[in-house]
Order: C-alpha cells, then sequence, then structure tokens
DNA sequence: GGGCCGATCAAG
DNA sequence: TTGATCGGCCCA
C-alpha cells in the first residue's frame, strides 16, 4: 500500500498496529506529535500487563469496543497515558502511545509544561505526551481516526524505514519480558529512558 | 470499607 | 533513590 491504511492497521495484530503507529501523527490541544515509542498489549493469551486483563470493568470498558477510539486512564494520583484501541471489536488490545516529538504548536506545548527546557522532553514518556496535549479524561472513549472528537490521528507524512523500527521487553512490565513489545524508532532523541523494572524486596 | 499498588515523573 | 498523590481493584 502506498498510502497507510490506518483503519485496518489499527483493527489487524495488536504488535503489527504497534509498528505501523510509530511515525503517525496525534494532534489535541493545538499540538501535533510524530510517534516514536509505543508499546503494545494484548486483550488475549492471558497478557497479564494489560489493563483488560481482569475483565471488562467501567474503567477500560473502552478497550472491548472497536479499534481507532481512545483508552485514557489516570494513574500515580497524577499521570494520564494515552491507548489507541486495536484489533477486532471484543478483543480488547490496545497500544499505549510513549513517546513523540513535537512537530507543531511548540508555543503552545512549552506553555503547558513550563518547567521544562529541552524540546526534546516535551513528549519524551507517556504522562508527557498527554501533558504536552493537554489530554485528560475528557479525551476517554473518543474517536480517533474521524476528527469528530478533540484527538486526531493521522498516518506518517513519509513513509517510515522498516529498519529503523526497533523492539525490546515493555516498560514497568513484570511479567511477559519474552514479549519484545515495546517498538521505537530507533536514534530518536524523543525515545524515553528504558528502564527495567525492578523487583521489590 | 480498608488496604495495596500502579503501563510515571522530577527532584536530590 | 525516593516522595508525590489517588483511582481501581481485591479481599474481608
Amino acid at each position: 500500500m502506498t498510502v497507510l491504511d490506518l483503519p485496518e492497521l489499527l483493527a489487524g495484530p495488536v504488535d503489527r498496529a504497534a509498528r505501523g503507529l510509530l511515525g503517525c501523527r496525534l494532534s489535541a490541544g493545538g499540538v501535533t506529535v510524530r510517534l516514536t515509542e509505543v508499546e503494545a498489549y494484548a486483550g488475549f493469551g492471558g497478557d497479564e500487563a494489560s489493563h483488560a486483563h481482569r475483565g471488562r470493568t467501567p474503567r477500560n470498558a473502552v478497550m472491548f469496543g472497536p479499534a481507532g477510539f481512545a483508552y485514557v486512564y489516570f494513574t500515580y494520583g497524577m499521570h494520564w497515558c494515552i491507548n489507541v484501541v486495536c484489533g477486532v471489536e471484543g478483543e480488547a488490545s490496545a497500544v499505549l502511545l510513549r513517546a513523540g516529538e513535537v512537530v507543531e504548536g511548540l508555543p503552545v506545548a512549552r506553555e503547558r509544561r513550563p518547567s521544562v527546557h529541552n524540546a526534546r522532553d516535551l513528549a519524551r514518556g507517556p504522562a508527557r505526551l498527554c501533558a504536552a496535549l493537554g489530554i485528560d479524561r475528557s479525551v476517554y472513549g473518543t474517536n480517533l481516526l474521524d476528527g469528530s472528537g478533540p484527538a486526531v490521528l493521522e498516518p506518517p507524512l513519509r513513509p517510515v524505514p522498516a529498519k529503523t523500527v526497533h523492539s525490546g521487553p515493555r516498560v514497568g512490565v513484570t511479567g511477559a519480558l519474552d514479549l519484545q513489545w515495546r517498538f521505537w524508532l530507533d536514534g530518536e532523541p524523543t525515545v524515553s529512558a528504558y528502564r527495567r523494572h525492578a523487583p521489590r524486596r
């Protein structure tokens, strides 16, 4: 395909969707980021790291719907993170958007994150990405593909070379370390620092 | 109703 | 390395 078919990509296997989301642009609140790092979470196969692992709840309900919608959650009492729902309806797979490069609305992003002086850090990390875009609970359950909601996902301006896509274990995940479901664009300064999960003692 | 812990971040 | 800070989920 010459032009990336986003709806088709997202409705497919979640790890393939995650790869394809690299280089895509997410716009919200007057800011656009180019995605440089994502993680896949499966709603099947007993992926214990998935928020859908224990079944459907009010919090994760949107994950069980069709692909292309936003699953936004609040964590550590202060941070928002955004996922794109993937797979077929009822599958409950999703891709966490971990980092991006601000390509439009730089002044607005800086205004939202006044403490950040290095542009690369504005959306470097899942909570920082949401902060830069002004994403919060109001984005939960909205359509990211048809422009009807507060956030819009679009294909890359130029194709992403396959060899620049690298993968490794997911961040902060205890189980399933064999899964290489964290994907990033190699060499991008906006990719978040990888921190292996540290067991409690 | 109580308690624990988290797909994090920033400061020390 | 640690504190901030609170919603979701499990268990009683």
